[in-house]
Formats: C-alpha cells, sequence, structure tokens
DNA sequence: TTGAAAGCGATACCAC
DNA sequence: GTGGTATCGCTTTCAA
C-alpha cells in the first residue's frame, strides 16, 4: 500500500459509464454491451486497474485467504505439507497466511485471534497438537492435517494416517525380519507431530496381540524439544550403557532413527544385523543415511489434496463427505531392515 | 469468514454511545470518561467483539500485512529464514502471506499482481532470483533476503552475503589443507539460492589471484532442478568415469556436498584424506553426514533480523541506513576437510 | 443495458 | 468528553 492506486470510480469517470457497470465488466455479472466492456476495460488496462481486495472483503465478507498453522515450518516433514497445501489453494485462488505457533496454545490463540480479526476464510492445522479450542464469535471451517485436537468449530475435518496403525506395522515388520526384543524410542519432539500416545499405541497393542510382555525398560523418552537427533542418539546409548538388550528399534520418526542409526554404529553394531530399525515419514533423513533407513511413507501429496478438497467444498458451503479422512501408509524397507 | 459478527455499532448501541467514542475507546486515542471506557471494554468483551481487519484496512489503506516470497518452502535453508522472518513479522504485529513461486517469473508477477491488490503493506523475498521487474502502479518497501534482482520499487533493501566472497573462502579453504586441483560443483537447484555466477565467482577469482588456470573440465554443473543430491552424485561420478583428477570439491550447497560425499565414498576414496569438500549453508545436511561436512555458516538468523528491521523502518516511512546490508559469513571446518 | 444509491465496518474531523 | 457524519473502494438491488 502507498499512493493512492486507481479505483473503480476513475475508470467510471473516464469511460462515462457508473461505478455499477464497471463492476460489472470487471466481474463478468450482469450484462453490458460488447462496447462498453471493451471500453472499461481498455481504460482499466491503460490505467493499471487492480481491484482493492480491502473493499472487496468487506462488502462480500469473504477475503480468499486461508491461515496456515504449523508448528514450526523449519521442519522438513511440515514445510512439505504447507508447500503443498499453499500451491493447492493458490491455484484455487486463496491466499496463505503462514503462522508458527512452536505447538504453544498460548501463541496458538493469540493468532487466531488476529486470524479472526485479519477475516480469513478458512483454517488449516499442519502437524502438532492444539489443547485450547478457538474462543471466537466466528464459525468457520477448519481442517487438521496430521494435527490433533478439535476447534470446537461446527465444519472441521480430520486428515491424516492411522498412527496407531502405523507404529503397529513398524512393530510388524521388525518382528517379522527376526527380531526378538524391539524398543521404542521417541523424543518430545516428535510430539510437534502429533499425539504421542497414539503412535506408542500401536507398538503396545503389537505386543500384546502377539503375547508379549510391554518391557518399560525398552521404552526410551526423551524430554527436550530440540535437536532430536541428538536427543535419540544419547536415549538409545545410555540404553545399551546400562546393559540392557534389544534388536529392533521403532523410532517415532527420521530424525530419531537417524540418531539411533548414528549412534549404534558409534558402538559398532552392524545395524541391518545386529539391530534393525525402522523410522517414519520417509524423509530426507531416511535416504541419505547409510545404512539407508527403513521407514513409512506416510502420503503428504495425499494428505495436502484430500484436506484441501474438503475444505474448498465446505468454504463452498457444501457438506464434506467425510469429517475424519484416513489417508493409506505404507511401510517402505531399506538397509536397516533388509540388512545387506 | 461466517456469521455476522458483533460491530462497533452494536457496542455503541449497547453502551448507548455513539461509534466514534467506541472507537476511540478501543484505539486508545481522543479522549474519554473512565466511566465510557470501563462501560465500552466490558461489552465489546462480553460480545466477543474482534475489529473487523478489512473495514479497518480500506479505511487505513493498510493492512499489517507482508508478503513472503520464497522459491519453495520445503528447502530447508528458506524455511529457516521464513521461520524467523515471520517470528520477528509477527511480534511486529504483522501478519505473513508465503507464496511459493517455484523461481518461476510468470508464477512470481501473478503472485505479485494478487499481493498488491490484496494490499500487503510490502514484501520480502527470500531466495532465488527475479528477472522481471514489478509492473504496478504501488510503490512499497522491498527486502530481498539472499535474493537476486530488482523490483523498481523505490525503497528496496538488499540482504545477504558476499556470495563471491563465500566461494572464495570455500576454494581458500581446501587450498590451505593441501589441496592442488579442486572441482566446483552446481546443481540448477542451487539456482534457488541466488545467482550463480556470484557463486561462481569467487572460485574463479582465487584461481586468478593464485595464478592457476580454469580447468573447465572440473566445472562440473548440473541442469535438473530437483534432487541436487543424487545429481551431484552422478555429476561427480561421470568426472571421476571420464579419469578426471581432483583432490577437493567447492560444492555449492550442503545438499550437493553430501550427494558428492557420498559418490566418493561409494568409489572408495578416502573423503577428508584423498579428497577434500566443502558445502555451503550449514544445514543439517552437513552435520549428519558422516564424515560430517566442512561448510559456511551463512547466518540466517541475522539475515532475518537486518531484512525485517530494515523493512519495518520503511514501514514507519523512514529511510534505512543502508541498501545493501551484507551479512559476515563464517568457513565451518569438519571432517570432510580437516580429515581424520 | 445502464445507473443511482445503500451499505459493508471502522476512523477521524469538527461541532457541540 | 461526546457524537454526527463523510469516507475508504466495491458490490448489489432496484428502477429507469
Amino acid at each position: 500500500m502507498a499512493k493512492r492506486a486507481v479505483s473503480i470510480y476513475d475508470i467510471a469517470r473516464l469511460a462515462g459509464v457508473s461505478t455499477a457497470t464497471v463492476s460489472n465488466v470487471l466481474n463478468q455479472k450482469g450484462s453490458y454491451s460488447e462496447r462498453t466492456r471493451d471500453l472499461v476495460l481498455r481504460i482499466a488496462d491503460e490505467q493499471g486497474y487492480v481491484a482493492n481486495f480491502a473493499a472487496k472483503s468487506l462488502r462480500e465478507a469473504s477475503t480468499k485467504t486461508i491461515a496456515l498453522l504449523t508448528p514450526d515450518v523449519s521442519n522438513d516433514f511440515f514445510a512439505t505439507l504447507v508447500l503443498k497445501v499453499e500451491g493447492l489453494l493458490h491455484a484455487a485462488g486463496y491466499a496463505s497466511y503462514i503462522c508458527n505457533t512452536a505447538n504453544d496454545d498460548e501463541r496458538e490463540e493469540e493468532y487466531v485471534r488476529g486470524l479472526i480479526s485479519k477475516q480469513v476464510d478458512g483454517i488449516v492445522y499442519i502437524g502438532g497438537t492444539t489443547r485450547a479450542p478457538i474462543q471466537a464469535a466466528a464459525d468457520l471451517p477448519v481442517v487438521h492435517i496430521d494435527h490433533t485436537g478439535s476447534t470446537g468449530m461446527s465444519r472441521e475435518v480430520y486428515v491424516g494416517n492411522d498412527m496407531s496403525q502405523v507404529s503397529y506395522d513398524m512393530t510388524a515388520t521388525l518382528f517379522a525380519r527376526g527380531c526378538e526384543r524391539v524398543a521404542l524410542v521417541s523424543v518430545s519432539a516428535s510430539l510437534y507431530r502429533t499425539a504421542e500416545h497414539d503412535q506408542a499405541a500401536g507398538y503396545h497393542r503389537y505386543l500384546m496381540e502377539h503375547d508379549m510382555r510391554l518391557d518399560e525398560d525398552l521404552v526410551l523418552e526423551g524430554p527436550h524439544r530440540q535437536t532430536s537427533l541428538i536427543e535419540a542418539a544419547q536415549l538409545v546409548g545410555d540404553c545399551l550403557d546400562k546393559g540392557r538388550v534389544f534388536d529392533g528399534v521403532v523410532a517415532l520418526g527420521d530424525r530419531v532413527a537417524l540418531g539411533v542409526v548414528n549412534a549404534l554404529k558409534e558402538r559398532g553394531m552392524a545395524v541391518g544385523h545386529d539391530v534393525r530399525v525402522i523410522g517414519m515419514d520417509d524423509s530426507i533423513y531416511s535416504r541419505i543415511s547409510s545404512p539407508a533407513i527403513s521407514t513409512v511413507r506416510r502420503n503428504t501429496v495425499e494428505m495436502a489434496e484430500r484436506g484441501v478438497e474438503a475444505l474448498l467444498a465446505m468454504l463452498r458451503g457444501e457438506k464434506p463427505a467425510q469429517t475424519h479422512i484416513v489417508v493409506p501408509h505404507e511401510v517402505v524397507e531399506r538397509a536397516t531392515t533388509l540388512g545387506g
């Protein structure tokens, strides 16, 4: 915003017509002669007319803007989702606000208040967990992508994987490869992703279904919220130091898995043979590791597509077909479980 | 936006005062008695009043919104900048639009047109290159962070490293460690970062200043714009296959460096001894590699701070102290140049 | 086909 | 200290 831009009035005056006609032509609504259309369009072009969205939004009660709330865009899993969601929304004529909440409820509430004031048409949560419902008279459509926590809005859609099944499949993969004692490693940075208990649940369930006892000593959880890589390495190192024995590791996140692999390698263990490891997210971390880390592909592209699709439907006033969309995941085995 | 929210009129009516008074109280402007203030505030609170920013923006010709244009937020270097810039702007009361331009001029122009229509107060380019100037009557403040290309606006500030000096220092580091034939590897994905010729320039300059001939065979450039990791590995592999000899590699980017390191390891070369490698950005890629990759820390935090500072100054109507801010960089040596 | 005018919600000038 | 009212730029209804 800076110097006064040309308005619809200027165009109207220059074209010798009314603002109503100019508006009609510009929005291809109502009716007008071909002559006036060409005239108006020419003048608008000459004057470099650009519609003022603030005015339009005020009048139409719609800003064509969506807010993207994510704990941290510098996390590559979230960033990939943000990229894709923004792209799809842009293609549909919506602009996207980016808000980094740090998974902090207070911060998030403050953001949401501001966003409602800014009259966003909808909200997309990407990753993380929300504990507090939205406090507002507004009632806007909300989509949760790989995010837990409800807002209390009347229209919300959840998109994500069946996380319990994901960790179940991870655990199953290790046992299928011959593991007998499988540890679970989770650092709180993985909380950024979604509620931890869902993820641990599948691990527990697998053990129970196969008549195995849950050994608390093999459930490693880190407290910090930074550098999950290093923290995971420490957890595993400590565990080994205490003389605990395991031959498989379910790591809740590829970064965690990478830290685990590094720690095991340092201790001289043959990863993929002595100990098998599986991570999650199919991110760059699992691919660049040596040995390459087995992981779970969670299908971010489909999540983004289904989420945006549902949001656009709600914005059109339709009722989304489903409120809980489960995107299929897929175990991708690499050297850390296949050996070789 | 959804059901009609309470407006300043509702508050005025309920409080038995005028909208002018309500506005004054809410904005702490003008004068009003303590009694009316308390009354208005109480009612506003009871009604869950939230100011309508569209109206405010229309009236004040300022949206308190900034657009962040970046080629690709899923690139972790850019994402880190986006995260930091957004945080600082948020603290200053500005919301941020996120726009992924894919470094495509046409796409970028379309974005900018929309953003001007949306009445953004300013634009921050983060990474990449822009070839086309902004076509618009609007004149808004622009900040370029690690980005090349001017917009033609009257107020713009550039923030970044001296990229020529960065590659000069990278080259110098390798020679200082005893290298005698140093290759340059750049894949076009590194173009996302900034103009390539600046980066190559330092390499050339170092060779010239030290009376060395530039060997075209050792300048490896990839054409694609994806997975710089794999592409870099191929470039280096091909180069070795052709029997070319080198003992040092300047990789324009940590991902590129990681690809190079992987390729060299696969060929059985001792990275850090037979061949030394240095990357750039001090990203996660250089740290998780084994051996750890020497790199150049480019100081994203300071870039974000200086950039936002300059933008806020311009938004206040001040003239920024400098239009070209050079943020210092720093070579970080690790195993790939130190050996060991 | 075209236009006059009301109104979206907030601000600010100027009277009182 | 308080309030009436014009105004920001655009859309839309209704009449001509």
